[in-house]
RNA sequence: CGGGGCGUAGCGCAGUUUGGUAGCGCGCAAGUUUUGGGUACUUGAGGCCCCCGGUUCGAAUCCGGGCGCCCCGACCA
């Protein structure tokens, strides 16, 4: 009887949600640095699928976010991330980060809101129209839910940076931003809210700012090439000043918005093979490369200007996940951002802004990645790496199998999501190939009394059996 | 901002022409069943029919006015 008491009492402790907790929040303590919870159970996670098509989404990417429960919209043009979404988004945030800070760029992070005095000193705030959402606070004071921050950054760097020896710089803030769109359409791909990196120059001279757009240039080639995506720099209006320093970044989707033609060979270049540093003598020659293979969008293109014939251009569909530009002092003169140079003379900033569409590359990414099933993810930005299917919840052995291979993943650090209910197969199996995670692994009673598993590539479709050591060891490598 | 369409259960829809107090499929819950590609059956829960006003004995349905969402175009990361 004493035994069946602490028994039930060891159970109930650890039953006890507020003892796990505590537990956990005690191990975070302990650790260096925080760490993010890698996998997950599909019972006990918050993933609302879709099994049929909402009306409002028309564009495969809506639809898929919508159906694979990435996203819920709240208004025109305004979404909520639930947390399969979420981590898609957080992902990609981090990769852009990465290759930011790689470049050089510093991290910082400005405010949504925004007071109207400094759009009012750069002419913007009447230019702006009905884009801009303008607000009032309490004191009656114009505010507003920035668009963009060139203002806003210029204002701050000018306020600290006074002499040319405090040059160049570049930072960078992953933000959300608001537009008024007219006509929200295509679910976060135009979104009226939506999450952007912008990064902002600041340079001594011409020279100075061309080598800051290089190097973002590079530092764009690379992040696309991180997320699997195909992304081809076009030339892009920049208006009277900055000549050919303004590339709108494309990248290749057949559901793309508009016509985009280019050379062949663009497919061929990878520039994750590109072994470039970010100095102006590798760089030069290497933007020099990657610009003169003709590349235009449907409004630039002129037949007969590109350097090979016409019926050999590639035609294809794209969608702008990103542009750069040089403007030089078009902000830091109406706001007065000048440093004092080697002579003692008054210069004005030489300025270029770097954008990425980050929470619009979700959207970008499923157009270039889907089929009839669902998403088909780039392991680089996956939500889990991994699908762990059971396809006998319940049973002894498939329950012990699965839980091991889970346990497993987890120390190898590899994420994964766990369908761990109690559902019929198709259901498990169609689930997982409309959330679109890379791998998924699929334990059944009739695969373990061969002592195997199958393991099955999204993307192609190829499975194969394993045994559960060598699955294993296919996904740690 | 021009042109068009749609708001009925969580999702997809019927019912509106001809006014009589709301229905189907999926999903959800319970049970049986099934167990390797959305299994089958039974039972059940779930609606301010977008909102406000008007007409009428009676309005999801007719009339007026709002609001919301979607699509085409112009605009944009």
């Amino acid at each position: 009887m004493a035994q069946v008491i602490r028994l039930f009492e060891v159970k109930s402790i650890c039953l006890n949600p507020r003892a796990t907790i505590d537990k956990l929040a005690f191990s975070r303590l302990k650790s260096v640095s925080p760490k993010r919870i890698l996998s997950m159970r599909l019972s006990q996670y918050f993933l609302p699928t879709l099994k049929e098509n909402p009306t409002e989404a028309q564009i495969v990417s809506h639809r898929l976010m919508l159906r694979a429960g990435l996203v819920r919209q709240t208004s025109a043009g305004i979404y909520a991330w639930l947390p399969l979404g979420f981590r898609v988004l957080k992902k990609i945030e981090q990769i852009v980060r990465e290759e930011q800070d790689a470049s050089g760029a510093q991290e910082v992070l400005m405010p949504t809101i925004q007071p109207a005095e400094l759009w009012q000193l750069s002419g913007r705030y009447d230019v702006y129209g009905k884009e801009m959402l303008r607000i009032k606070d309490r004191h009656e004071r114009d505010m507003l839910y920035g668009p963009t921050n060139e203002e806003m950054i210029t204002d701050i760097f000018k306020s600290f940076v006074k002499s040319y020896r405090d040059l160049p710089r570049n930072l960078y803030h992953i933000q959300w931003k608001f537009r008024d769109e007219v006509r929200p359409r295509f679910g976060v791909m135009r979104g009226r809210e939506f999450l952007m990196k912008d990064a902002y120059s600041f340079d001594l001279d011409f020279a100075g700012a061309k080598l800051a757009y290089q190097k973002m240039f590079l530092a764009y080639l690379r992040t696309y090439a991180r997320m699997g995506l195909k992304a081809i720099p076009m030339r892009a209006d920049s208006g009277a000043i900055g000549g050919d320093m303004s590339h709108e970044f494309i990248i290749l989707a057949d559901t793309g918005e508009s016509a985009v033609y280019c050379h062949p060979d663009w497919l061929k270049l990878d520039p994750l093979n590109e072994s470039v540093s970010y100095n102006q003598k590798e760089l030069d020659p290497f933007v020099e490369r990657w610009t003169s293979l003709y590349a235009a969008t449907d409004e630039k293109h002129k037949p007969g200007c590109a350097n090979i014939p016409d019926n050999q251009l590639l035609t294809a569909r794209g969608i702008e996940v990103g542009h750069i530009f040089y403007f030089g002092t078009k902000y830091s003169k109406p706001l007065n951002a000048f440093v004092t140079g080697p002579n003692g003379e008054q210069i004005f900033l030489e300025m270029g802004s770097y954008g990425i569409g980050v929470s619009r590359l979700v959207g970008a990414i499923i157009e270039a990645s889907h089929d009839d099933n669902g998403i088909i993810w780039p392991e680089s930005v996956a939500p889990f790496k991994v699908g762990l299917i059971n396809l006998k919840q319940g049973a002894a052995q498939t329950d012990k199998v699965c839980e091991d291979i889970y346990t497993k993943l987890n120390q190898a650090k590899i994420d994964v999501l766990y369908d761990d209910r109690s559902e019929s197969a198709g259901i498990k199996f169609n689930g997982m190939d409309l959330i679109g995670l890379p791998w998924h692994l699929v334990v059944g009673p009739r695969g373990l009394e061969k002592n195997v598993v199958e393991l099955k590539y999204r993307k192609t479709g190829e499975r194969q059996e394993l045994s559960i050591d060598s699955a294993l060891a296919k996904l740690a490598g």
